[in-house]
DNA sequence: GTGGCCTAGTGGTCTGTACCAGTTGTCGCC
DNA sequence: GGCGACAACTGGTACAGACCACTAGGCCAC
């Protein structure tokens, strides 16, 4: 691993280290989780200035190849998990049929009054108070998602009895609410984390997020969940199918 | 505009530079296309240098508020647009569906041997030529997407005569080739552009896009088209439907 | 065995300087 | 009026250095 930069070359030199890094990365000699040559010692090797280093460490990083840690060093990031969306599943259901153990952290679970966002979702006033429940999804004890759900209909203060961290929002609204989640309308964009996210998913500052915006209806058609989530973009992609009207 | 950056601040300088900058595009100061102050004019402005005002303006360019430009500056970035994705439709029927002009540059059309992804997709061998159709779609003029399609069907080889400047392909294949596109199944997730959409698209280095890969099937559930998609996640979001099984 | 301190790593932030490459506007010349 | 050269701007690349903040390991005292 000394292949020179050629300083003459027409590419930047941070370029050439960061497609270096790329190409070893790529086939496989560093492993996920291992950890790579630091900044000092990638611009003693190729005598190059430890900025220049820093610019294609941290372009790999965007990218979502490596992450670092301050105080710690820079390592290779982990493949993305690919994930099965045909059907209206919630995330622990989801995880399951591809045979993740999921999980979750409840990291709010109150009454609170509804966002301009989620009056306009759900079709409420101000006035009439949700139950806002924010969930950090753990798939095989690996953050990977961040849901904020704002939940409402008859009897939706008794949610905040319920643990969300050991059962799925979605059996509980079937077997204790006789609530049938039956369809959704979802929003799918790609984004930058925000700082919560980038130390939630413990992921480097600017990578990709997909963000999923997700109005869900009952058997009645009444919306019921506005649920904002953000997925780490190198653990999670959603698959679809589509058909003709 | 000259609130001076607390250098005793906790945050960052370059951190609250960003937020100070943030807070300005957002509150409208600026409008889509305006240049704002180069690097050097913050640089004397709040008495930081270059280098750190540079790392303020970076941030907010990748996170899609900003794009630079060499030798011109750095300007406000354009909102996203909003696609509606319920039914199985091609890209041209999704933008007028929107009321945007849809329009389309054809980079590739030709025959080619498929690649291994479009063989397995398409369900054929590497000794069965498929057509490449390469598109940069715009709306409204502006570069939106790029998709690559693989084609393969009876009689496919006629496609390298139609024109998809000003055509719609799904309405080519049911017009003229009996193909009827009836379901598909997709992949969406999140990346960072490559360096090549970042040029075709105009749009900052380490901006996100959305990936999508789709396999469409025909009314015989035989896959015609896979299509390798990217899409300007600051102009573009996925619009689903979800119902249940 | 444990806790604290010190050292040596790591990445993060910041400054300053220099030069390159691209863009745009102005001015002079034909 | 058009064209070319030049200057003044812009962002991009690179170097060098210094210091801050964090982490981890080793060592020593209790």
């Amino acid at each position: 691993m000394t292949r020179p930069l050629d300083k003459s070359h027409p590419l930047p030199i941070y370029y050439q280290l960061k497609e270096l890094l790329r190409e070893k990365i790529v086939a496989g000699e560093w492993q996920p989780g291992e950890m790579i040559p630091s900044e000092r010692e990638l611009s003693e090797r190729y005598g190059i200035s430890r900025m220049t280093a820093r610019q294609a460490l941290k372009e790999l990083t965007t990218e979502g190849l490596l992450y670092r840690e301050q105080g710690r060093g820079t390592f290779v990031a982990e493949p993305k998990i690919e994930q099965r969306l045909a059907k209206l599943t919630s995330f622990s259901e989801d995880m399951l049929s591809r045979g993740f153990q999921p999980g979750g952290r409840v990291l709010r679970q109150e009454m609170v009054s509804p966002s301009t966002l989620a009056c306009r979702a759900l079709g409420i006033t101000p006035e009439q108070p949700v139950v806002l429940l924010e969930r950090l999804r753990l798939a095989e004890g690996e953050p990977i998602a961040l849901e904020t759900s704002h939940l409402y209909f008859e009897g939706v203060e008794g949610l905040l009895d319920e643990d969300f961290e050991n059962s799925s929002l979605y059996n509980i609204l079937r077997e204790k609410y006789g609530v049938i989640p039956t369809r959704a309308e979802q929003q799918v964009g790609a984004d930058l984390c925000s700082h919560r996210e980038q130390e939630l998913f413990g992921i480097p500052e600017g990578s990709p997020v997909l963000r999923n915006k997700r109005i869900a209806f009952d058997q009645h058609d009444r919306p019921f969940e506005y649920t904002e989530s953000a997925y780490r973009a190198d653990r999670y992609v959603f698959q679809i199918e589509l058909g003709t009207l």
